[in-house]
DNA sequence: CATCAGGGCCCTG
DNA sequence: CAGGGCCCTGAT
């Protein structure tokens, strides 16, 4: 494979470990990672592309050494575009003052922000990639999704050898044109077969009346347009669209849903409540927003985040019971 | 062995 | 608007 490199200047602060790498999301073979360097897979303008960051700079002074691998020559508008993309994707222009200014004080957000100031969130999967994400999450245990993601990659994905890793490529919509839902059904995905077939049915077609998903277009409208677009997809609920409204569309105090399992972390989180006696959801949102406003989802991925790094050097006692491997 | 619930969502009544 | 059913898997 041929292979090119761009430097890259994120805004500072910059975290990169915790930006670059998510302790809380299931291992998938479309990429890796190791302190300072993440290998991730992306599909951009149809080219299945072998990517590596590495950290080349700190905190205050950042610095992101970004290499691209693929199997045909890429021009230097590709390589524009493609690291436009990423820097949109993994908010690498991100000014996050506002929010630091706001909650520096505050007893519990204060020394999370210390402890990881440059932290941003980032998504590395198109919005297409994403709801395949967010529908094996779906009432599954961890171990099951990441069976579940690991079929349809070896299956329908592209396994790309660069920089001594073999890691797996997501498909275009349009490769699985003669994939059936009995078909996928074989990768003992379930009933979520379906929801696969019809998100990548919109994606490449969509129905007269609404055409096919753009994400592009997707971006550009406004947060109540793309909910709605969002929940019109057979499979995608309220659970998926909250999560990709943060990620994807970048809306940082889009916090409307909290699922069981969340109502009992948050509970435990924000007011030490016993989680089997979990705060009610509307509590929890009220909360929440009268403490963090237009930041509150912003506020809960640090806390989150945080939570989740502790627990790669101990478990968190409590913590351990509440979410299922 | 059988039963059950799981990091949702659809559909029905 | 509440609740059963859905695929499959591992826990009990």
């Amino acid at each position: 494979m041929k292979k090119y490199v761009v430097e890259l200047e994120p805004t500072a602060p910059f975290h990169f470990d915790a930006s670059l790498h998510k302790p809380d999301h299931f291992p998938s073979a479309d990429n890796a990672w190791a302190p300072g360097t993440r290998w991730q897979t992306m599909r951009w303008q149809g080219l299945p592309l072998g990517l590596k960051f590495e950290n080349r700079g700190t905190v205050d002074q950042p610095a992101i050494r970004l290499s691209v691998w693929a199997e045909e020559s890429l021009d230097a508008a590709f390589l524009d575009g493609l690291t436009a993309e990423i820097v949109y994707r993994c908010n690498l222009d991100l000014d996050l003052s506002d929010f630091y200014d706001r909650f520096a004080d505050d007893t519990q957000l204060g020394p999370v922000i210390d402890r990881w100031r440059g932290l941003r969130p980032a998504a590395f999967s198109s919005l297409y990639e994403y709801l395949l994400i967010a529908i094996v999450l779906q009432n599954a245990t961890v171990r099951r999704s990441v069976q579940m993601m690991q079929a349809l990659l070896e299956t329908h994905g592209t396994a790309l050898v660069y920089d001594g890793r073999t890691l797996h490529c997501f498909w275009e919509p349009q490769a699985l044109a003669g994939v059936t839902e009995d078909d996928l059904r074989q990768l003992k995905v379930g009933y979520r077969a379906r929801t696969i077939r019809r998100v990548t049915d919109a994606f490449t077609g969509g129905t007269p009346s609404t055409g096919a998903m753009d994400e592009l277009v997707l971006r550009e409208v406004p947060l109540e347009t793309q909910r709605k677009n969002l929940l019109a997809l057979y499979g995608v609920g309220p659970a998926s669209v909250g999560y990709i409204l943060f990620d994807m569309f970048h809306h940082w105090g889009e916090l409307s849903h909290v699922s069981p399992w969340e109502q009992r972390i948050y509970s435990k989180l924000f007011l030490d409540r016993d989680p089997d006696d979990p705060t009610p959801v509307e509590e929890l949102l009220h909360l929440l927003d009268a403490r963090f406003g237009e930041w509150k989802m912003m506020a809960v991925h640090y806390l989150w985040e945080d939570l989740f790094w502790q627990r790669v050097h101990q478990p968190v006692d409590w913590l351990e019971a509440l979410i299922r491997l």
